[in-house]
DNA sequence: ATCTTTGTATCGATAAAATCAATAACTAAT
DNA sequence: ATTAGTTATTGATTTTATCGATACAAAGAT
């Protein structure tokens, strides 16, 4: 028994006519035929009685053929469930999101997701990269808001924006000075950077410090400290731009611009490549790339973006 | 998507093996893998995550094996059906019966199948053969009870007795005087017959009245009739076994034996070829047979049943 | 009745598919 | 890094579904 035999008997039932039935169904009356034999067969029941003009089901045919409407429906109704998972903007979404990126993007994220999907129960949890991939890859979350490129095959990056480094530098310092500072220039002393764990942190040693020698740098846990460690004690650091949001203007004063390379990160929706909820990730996409200027969505940024 | 591709996506689940799943559905593990993959090739959908180990089932796997599991249910509820029919001693039974044989058989028929198969709504229509065999073949009756062979390719016949003919003579006759009638060598002149539509009358015309030509014959519509015009005027007929129970001592007397060639028709139940009620089928020609004299049932008897 | 017309089954050939054995590729653990 | 355990791939083979042509059967028409 196979469900197009379930479609053919149903067919025929219709019709009660082999050429016509074998044409709905698009094969030819013989295949019709003999597929139909089979099914019979199988069953040992004859479902149709072609004795006479036009064929009549049988009694245990009728009740078959019902049977059988229920059987197919149900199996419609399995690429029906995907089509709705595909198309639907309900449900629970668990979302993680990488600290150097949640203060700047979440508070804004929420208002605005929560107003657009109001259906969609959103679960956020901050963690590091390495915690996001394998929180994704175990299927403990569904998405991942962080620093890519990762090229790790199981997952799918949807770049949303290109983020540019920024120096945020003591008066104490003596490249406070310079309007610009050049990448591959920077001072190695003096230099606060954030704890192992951060991808940021990686990113501004691949970035800017190349010649990493065995120099050791002062670390920090969130850039909101390293800010005020600076402001209190000197020294300088990286932050990114959507940071730029939080300082007073006093601050403002501290950034300088990075050259020569101009330092970008990408930031991307990270899902598994098994991921078909396409409606809610579009979701997802649309409302960070609503809440963050335009000029950094810019595709043309993709080229600065440091790979690690 | 086939039932057999849902069939192994449940037992992959189960297994969360490939060889184990593929030994279980009795194939190789190259063909589970294959097939596997086209059903997720066709939904588009990853089904397993095959990454780990053991192997886990994705989100949308398991709603969709939980609804694969439906399917298969449905469907083999379809073969269910059929096994339920063929063995349940329930639901409505249309039987027809002719009238040569309905007052004999029935009443006691009656009493016994409703005693011993109480929940099977029995009814009952006499009709000639002509019309049993139509509305057989238009499924406007269940079942047939009447003289056979037909040899009617869409319907079964299960003979259930063999019935002796008897000649039934008034005194006033000639022929009252012998104590055994030769079958081909009775008078044609004061015979009495049934009415055309009756198989009995083409029985006894082949039967006994070989060399048929245009004489008349006088015409009944049942055998009691037949009986009781014998009574009052003289003549002779042909009548069933089973009817001498309704003879008095004194009719009994004008009852002689038929030989060279022994008369006897086949009693069946006939069904149509689609027919699957078997026990329902069995119920029904026990109960026959139990309310007929063994002598009756024995299969020896068939090489003298008349043939049309 | 005989002959069309219409409808279904059968036949032989072909195309599509499922299946297998062998083996490569991959994963996890030692 | 090596090994054991697991899944994917490959190429050959078998099975199944399908087709076109035609035979056969039943119902209508002349």
């Amino acid at each position: 028994m196979t469900l197009q035999q379930l479609q053919y008997i149903i067919s025929l039932d219709n019709n009660k006519h082999f050429l016509n039935a074998a044409e709905e169904c698009g094969v030819t009356q013989p295949t019709l035929s003999a597929m139909i034999q089979k099914l019979e067969d199988e069953l040992d029941v004859k479902l149709f009685d072609r004795s006479h003009q036009p064929l009549t089901t049988t009694e245990i045919g009728k009740e078959i053929i019902a049977q059988a409407k229920i059987v197919l429906k149900h199996a419609e109704f399995i690429k029906e469930m995907i089509k709705n998972k595909r198309e639907s903007l309900e449900g629970s979404l668990n979302l993680a999101i990488i600290p150097t990126i949640a203060p700047s993007l979440l508070p804004k994220f929420l208002i605005e997701f929560r107003k657009s999907y109001p259906k969609v129960d959103l679960q956020i949890q901050e963690m590091k990269t390495s915690d996001i991939v394998l929180n994704l890859n175990q299927s403990k979350i569904d998405m991942g808001i962080l620093a890519t490129p990762l090229e790790i095959d199981s997952l799918l990056e949807i770049p949303v924006y290109y983020e540019k480094f920024f120096a945020y530098i003591s008066p104490k310092e003596e490249i406070y000075k310079q309007e610009v500072l050049s990448a591959n220039n920077m001072p190695l002393d003096n230099l606060w950077i954030l704890q192992e764990g951060h991808c940021l942190r990686e990113q501004v040693f691949n970035f800017c410090i190349e010649k990493r020698d065995s120099k050791p740098v002062y670390e920090a846990g969130s850039i909101d400290t390293l800010i005020k460690i600076i402001d209190e004690n000197g020294g300088y650091t990286v932050i990114p731009e959507l940071h730029l949001q939080f300082l007073n203007d006093h601050q403002l004063k501290n950034i300088r611009n990075i050259e020569k390379p101009q330092g970008v990160r990408e930031v991307s929706i990270v899902i598994t490549n098994d991921f078909i909820r396409e409606r809610l990730l579009n979701a997802v996409v649309d409302t960070v790339k609503s809440i963050v200027p335009d000029e950094m969505i810019d595709q043309r940024l993709k080229k600065f973006a440091i790979r690690l």
